[in-house]
DNA sequence: GCTGAGTGCAACCATGTGGTTGCCACTGCT
DNA sequence: AGCAGTGGCAACCACATGGTTGCACTCAGC
């Protein structure tokens, strides 16, 4: 059984989860908004233009970078990290399936509660 | 300034927001399927689908219907839960115009960073 | 009116996570 | 070689969050 709903049946659905939990927080997501904007940018760099310690934003980085949403490549004494949209175009066609299969339950389904649930489906 | 990334210049930004923390919970997502597949369900029932009390339900169903993703109404004693594809889908489009973005911007963005550009550093 | 099912609320606990500070290693420039 | 800047741990703290239990209240049926 597969843990992401039911609507991805592809096989990136393990990366969604990774998405969706980076893509929660908001810190994260002005990172990757700055991330966007420069193309390319370093923990440190990045740190100074957020409010916080530049550990955080190695922290928030590493999410990042497990959830695929972001690389980085080390370039002499720096790492230099750079949005991925991959990962998040994979996210955004999997949430539209899945918007795509709740209407279509929906409508096949009534208002029924008490029910076992439909055994062939 | 929104909070929200730079994609989405509409006013569901905030809704979004929402969206994705509700969705980066697996056992929400698991009570999100669990609901789209019933088409209507109470906490109780959700509960007994569940590795997690009835009271954990009902947390996650407030987290949910804080998100719009679900919507509650009373039936006598019962009150049954029902998804809502509006909020998701719009969260879909935001997504899907986020990835967009960053394609783009990746696509005018050389490989700056050094760069103090702003002046205000 | 009593009883049973179901909901709502509050207290409480454990863990996860965001964030900080400190320190050390490495790299690059002078 | 020496100094300055950058990155990588590791320890630590505080708060948010997922989850549980217990209890009181309400609605439905007999």
């Amino acid at each position: 059984m597969n843990d992401t709903a039911t609507a991805p049946p592809g096989p990136g659905g393990t990366a969604v989860d990774g998405v969706l939990g980076a893509l929660a927080d908001p810190t994260r997501r002005r990172l990757l908004d700055l991330l966007a904007d420069r193309g390319e940018a370093t923990a440190t760099t990045l740190a100074g233009r957020l409010p916080v310690s530049r550990q955080a934003v190695v922290k928030h980085l590493a999410v990042l970078d497990a959830a695929g949403l972001v690389a980085g490549h080390r370039t002499g004494r720096e790492v230099r990290y750079a949005v991925r949209p991959a990962a998040l175009d994979d996210t955004a066609r999997w949430m539209a399936g899945l918007a795509a299969d709740w209407d279509r339950r929906l409508a096949r389904t009534g208002t029924r509660d008490g029910t076992p649930a439909p055994p062939g489906g």
